[in-house]
DNA sequence: ATCATGACGGCTG
DNA sequence: TCAGCCGCCATGA
């Protein structure tokens, strides 16, 4: 079977978070009406072009974690972005509670 | 058809 | 809090 959602689904709702904040993998399966779906919603994001504009950083796991092994290339990558917009990473977390989005 | 592998999430000790 | 473990869903070998 493939994913009740398309890719486009997903980018659209990426366009439409804010900088500053982030979102979870969990949280944008749920937006598409597909709850249980947020590791399809990681295999997306795993396809999108290297040069994207999409802002893909505003990701993160349920736990307030970067989803990547911390000190790989892409966790720096994504940790760097992040702090550019203001949301602080301490300890490997994020707090949600103070940037997750939680739609328009 | 089966198995391993993820940018996941939830429950448990 | 944290590490395990298990369940979930798609994908590729």
């Amino acid at each position: 079977m493939s994913a009740p959602f398309s890719p486009s689904e997903v980018w659209f709702l990426l366009s439409r978070i804010p900088a500053g904040c982030v979102v979870t993998y969990g949280q944008l399966a749920d937006m598409t009406g597909a709850p249980g779906y947020a590791r399809v919603v990681g295999n997306i994001l795993k396809q999108l072009p290297a040069g994207s504009d999409l802002p893909w950083h505003r990701v993160i796991n349920c736990k307030g974690r970067i989803s990547f092994p911390e000190g790989s290339a892409r966790y720096d990558s994504q940790k760097r972005r992040l702090e550019l917009e203001g949301v602080m990473v301490v300890s490997g977390k994020i707090n949600l509670k103070a940037h997750q989005w939680h739609g328009e």
